[in-house]
RNA sequence: GGCCGGGUGGCGAAGCGGUCAAACGCUGAGGUCUGCAAAACCUUUAUUCGUGGGUUCGAAUCCCACCCCGGCCUCCA
């Protein structure tokens, strides 16, 4: 609540419990979105890693949401019904499913609960009548609104004063408002047409105001205190400060709800923030379409820092791609060192953690370290447990994959173990699996292997002219050829 | 208009008063390997931190001014 870095301490010694805000469903997710939720994946595992047992909600959005406040404003689950012939149900249910698809793909734990908006629409107007009750909400010809004034220090996450801010600065404002800050706990349906989705209330048919959803799941499932509250850096001005001044009316208490209110910063490019409105966008299905694996944007989000603004590029992507190529590969060749032992199993049994802690996993993987390998991982939690500093903790992998007095085995229990907190599946991931097709490249991998075979027999014949022409036309294609030992080849990303 | 935040090498990004002639990754350059390449590996790549002042023994780091850029004040991570 300071915007200052504070010691974390959980409520119960051994438990901490997250709220994310989560995604409105009714397009798909851009890549910045993800961002997001990469941070809060990688916040929760370094919880895990350091003991903690995590309870971890998510909310999904699947009330539509007005595009404007006015009556006239369309809404954007009714819209993209609209553009998609479907029901506004099965576009929820479709972005949804898209959404954890994106979030597998990126290797994230799934969260303790998925908790959707539509299924707490009674629980929401149980909490919005509590909150009538206790004074702080007014009635308007457009639905029931909460007075801000009735709260102690609203906007104080903010930092905002509410003075000089210019009401309708982008959109008229609602008739009869008493303060500008002043927002919707139910929108009450208009007179003439009706929505898709729309329910019964006292305050009439409607739907509630977007802000209701999170207080309340967060209350349900959490608790009136839990430890930390997650979300875009979007958020931290009006739709967090909205979140906590119902809390606040709720509970009666000065106490905002969460202790810790953390926001990730932006995934911008040159033209600004990438955003869902402004129509075109990329998705993390379009970036494998050009051949670039997902784990190497996740690598991208962890080698910034989560609070500041990453300028995203394909070139800065396709960075990352070779490095974690190269990371990949110098563990595999590790690997060979290193017969199976049954500690290899952790990096896979993790993934389908729900939240317990990574103590005994790590104490498996972390038994009989050296001192040098003692230090790497010291060095590695000192940078995490700084504020999760991911771009400082990174450099601790390539030294111990580079480290001169450790044998291999140990490189690759303390890798393991730096992975159970970076997520990138660094043991169960082979160099191959991260080449991946570009969606319209000419040629198919047979044809690709058929004019191999042709061009290691024009080598063998010294028909090098003819051998050469060959990989030429194969790069020109989209493939790398990698001689050698056991000579093979790879899809390049197309770029662009 | 109000309020936040940012400008560091070709790119991304750490650093936020001394150990900074600025971590780390990508790129580039040189080398090893190779028929030549690629991949891999090794070495190397900012006397300088938007501009101009100031504070200080000392500033990328603090202060002031200016110039750019982004975000929030509708829904958005």
């Amino acid at each position: 609540m300071t915007r200052k870095i504070e010691t974390f301490k959980p409520i119960s010694d051994d438990q901490t419990r997250i709220y994310s805000c989560g995604p409105t469903v009714y397009n798909y997710a851009h890549i910045g979105n993800l961002r997001a939720y990469v941070f809060t994946d990688t916040l929760r595992r370094l919880l895990n890693w350091k003991g903690q047992t995590v309870t971890h909600v998510i909310n999904i959005t699947d009330v539509g949401h007005l595009t404007s406040d006015e009556d006239s404003g369309e809404d954007k689950m009714e819209l993209a019904s609209q553009s998609m012939e479907k029901d506004i149900w099965q576009i929820a249910e479709h972005f949804t499913q898209a959404f954890k698809n994106d979030l597998s793909q990126l290797n994230l734990l799934r969260p303790t609960l998925w908790s959707t908006a539509t299924d707490h629409i009674h629980d929401m107007i149980a909490f919005a009548k509590t909150l009538e009750r206790s004074g702080a909400t007014y009635i308007l010809e457009t639905g029931l609104y909460f007075d801000t004034t009735k709260v102690p220090d609203y906007g104080s996450l903010a930092l905002t004063p509410r003075e000089g801010q210019e009401e309708g600065a982008r959109v008229d404002p609602i008739a009869g408002k008493r303060n500008a800050t002043d927002f919707a706990i139910w929108r009450r349906s208009p007179a003439v047409g009706k929505r898709q989705m729309e329910w019964m209330s006292p305050w009439g048919p409607g739907a509630p105001g977007w802000h209701l959803e999170c207080s309340v799941m967060s209350m349900k499932y959490l608790g009136s205190r839990f430890d930390i509250h997650t979300g875009g850096i979007d958020h931290r001005e009006i739709h967090h400060c909205n979140e906590i001044a119902q809390n606040q009316a709720y509970t009666s208490h000065a106490h905002s709800g969460a202790n810790w209110w953390m926001h990730n910063n932006f995934l911008i490019d040159r033209s600004g923030k990438m955003s869902k409105s402004k129509g075109e966008f990329s998705t993390l299905t379009s970036l494998i379409a050009k051949g670039i694996h997902p784990l190497a944007f996740r690598l991208m989000c962890l080698s910034t820092h989560y609070r500041s603004e990453l300028e995203f590029s394909l070139e800065t992507l396709a960075g990352q791609l070779v490095r974690l190529k190269r990371l990949v590969g110098a563990i595999s060749m590790l690997g060979l060192e290193v017969e199976s032992k049954p500690w290899m199993r952790i990096p896979n049994e993790i993934r389908f953690s729900s939240g317990a802690s990574f103590t005994y996993p790590r104490t498996v993987l972390e038994q009989t370290l050296s001192p040098h390998g003692k230090k790497l991982l010291d060095g590695f939690d000192r940078e995490m447990s700084e504020d999760l500093m991911t771009p400082r903790a990174l450099p601790f992998l390539d030294e111990t994959i580079h480290h001169d007095k450790l044998n291999a085995e140990e490189k690759l229990r303390i890798i393991a173990s730096m992975d159970l907190v970076l997520g990138m599946n660094l043991l169960g991931t082979r160099r191959c699996d991260l080449a991946l097709r570009p969606k319209d490249v000419s040629l198919s991998a047979s044809e690709v292997e058929a004019l191999l075979a042709q061009r290691q027999q024009a080598r063998r014949a010294k028909d090098f002219a003819n051998a050469d022409a060959i990989r030429d036309r194969l790069h020109t294609a989209g493939v790398e050829i990698m001689d050698g030992p056991k000579p093979s080849w790879e899809w390049r990303p197309l770029l662009h």
